[in-house]
DNA sequence: TCTGGGGTCCTAGGACCC
DNA sequence: TCTGGGGTCCTAGGACCC
């Protein structure tokens, strides 16, 4: 999907279309937009009237920017801050997760009516695969594809590039070619002439790291990537990283369309608007570690799972991230279970430093019995005290 | 006053078992 | 009085992605 989030937005205001705007920070008090009066549509507020990102303090980063704001050099996961100084006229509004999901479902729904085997690639992105689908292989799939970006466009109103390829490795790529509301259709003869002038870093799994590694060795390109032979590879990026990229340089992707598959992990995480100390906001943080563990059971509940292994996150002032993880006999969903053992997970860490981020993470899920209510699950115990600070903590 | 939140996968060492 | 080989599970950290 194209500038996915900020693309939502517009639907409900579309007086702002064609302007710089950024989604983001959502929990600072500024970013809020403003309330129409009772009769007064979304689509009637006035522009002068939504935050502008300058005079904007506080952390947080941008999720989305729509492209007239990416001309300022504003783009996602850039701080907010820093964004201000770019341009402090764009627009910014604060996120809005359930909305996006909603769309999400509902243009993963058109797509899955058109084209069954589709795989999940988070809440703006799936993989489709053609093969069986009738008509699939016309114009190299280029029907098929308009066809989906018609239809979810005249459902939704919302626009998406397509890349259409022999795998899943050179669709991804493929799909950034003609952004937005582009279609591209690779096939394999134009591997030398499309995919081996890019950058090695718009592989999909070649990141920042890699990409500084790769350029030590001169390597910039995807066909510099291609003209080290396999032994190299493997010596400098071990067996099965070093295979993969060598077949990912010369464009070979054997992995299946996967339409299901089991969440790994749940968690839940927050970033405090500044950063607090174990010991001086012990009340504060336990508070909020008491939420994280509610929202945790919320999560695993309504996604039907039980966790046989609970876990802490903590990032300090100077970024540092610490985790500590524990393995328990009875796999639960309960809050006041989680947070016991997420409670002992913190004792292990060194907690001298200042706390910018502490998260709650469940893992070695169980699919559960039953959803529903935990009504018949234990109650009396650590439940009932869930509000009060625990002494023994922080 | 830089730097979110929710994920996956990989590595690597140690415990433990056969 | 030296010392296998495989397997699984657990844990911590790190790279990467949307």
């Amino acid at each position: 999907m194209d500038a996915f989030y900020a693309s939502v937005e517009l639907l409900r205001y579309p007086q702002l279309k064609g302007l710089p705007i950024v989604i983001g920070g959502s929990r600072n008090a500024q970013g809020r937009v403003p309330q129409p009066s009772a009769d007064q549509p979304l689509s009637k507020i006035a522009v002068a009237s939504f935050p502008r990102l300058a005079g904007y303090t506080g952390r947080g980063v941008i999720t989305t920017a729509t492209y007239a704001a990416r001309q300022f050099g504003i783009g996602s996961a850039m701080g907010l801050m820093k964004a201000a100084k770019l341009c402090p006229e764009a627009i910014l509004l604060p996120v809005d997760f359930p909305r996006y999901r909603h769309y999400s479902q509902t243009f993963k729904k058109i797509i899955v009516d058109i084209a069954p085997t589709m795989e999940d690639r988070g809440i703006d992105e799936v993989y489709i695969d053609f093969t069986d689908v009738p008509g699939g292989q016309r114009e190299g799939g280029r029907v098929l594809a308009r066809l989906i970006q018609k239809t979810i466009f005249e459902e939704t109103g919302l626009t998406c590039s397509l890349g259409v390829a022999p795998n899943k490795l050179l669709a991804k790529m493929a799909s950034e070619f003609n952004k937005p509301n582009g279609i591209a259709i690779l096939f394999e003869e134009d591997l030398e002439s499309q995919i081996w002038p890019l950058a090695c870093n718009k592989i999909n799994g070649i990141g920042p790291k890699t990409s500084q590694k790769l350029d030590r060795h001169g390597i910039q390109t995807i066909g510099q990537l291609a003209q080290r032979d396999l032994n190299w590879l493997i010596d400098q990026f071990g067996q099965k990283t070093g295979m993969w990229m060598y077949a990912s340089a010369r464009g070979q992707d054997s992995r299946p369309v996967v339409v299901h598959s089991e969440p790994v992990s749940i968690s839940r995480e927050t970033t405090f608007e500044r950063d607090l100390h174990a010991k001086r906001d012990r009340a504060a943080l336990g508070e909020i570690f008491t939420q994280l563990c509610q929202q945790l059971e919320q999560d695993l509940e309504r996604k039907g799972y039980v966790a046989k292994s609970i876990g802490v996150k903590v990032r300090f002032d100077d970024f540092s991230i610490m985790t500590r993880e524990m393995t328990i006999e009875q796999p639960t969903r309960v809050a006041s279970m989680i947070r016991q053992h997420a409670g002992l997970c913190l004792k292990r860490l060194p907690l001298q430093r200042a706390i910018r981020l502490l998260g709650v993470r469940a893992s070695n899920l169980r699919l559960a019995e039953h959803k529903g209510t935990s009504a018949h699950e234990p109650r009396g115990g650590p439940a009932d005290k869930l509000h009060a600070p625990d002494p023994q903590l922080f």
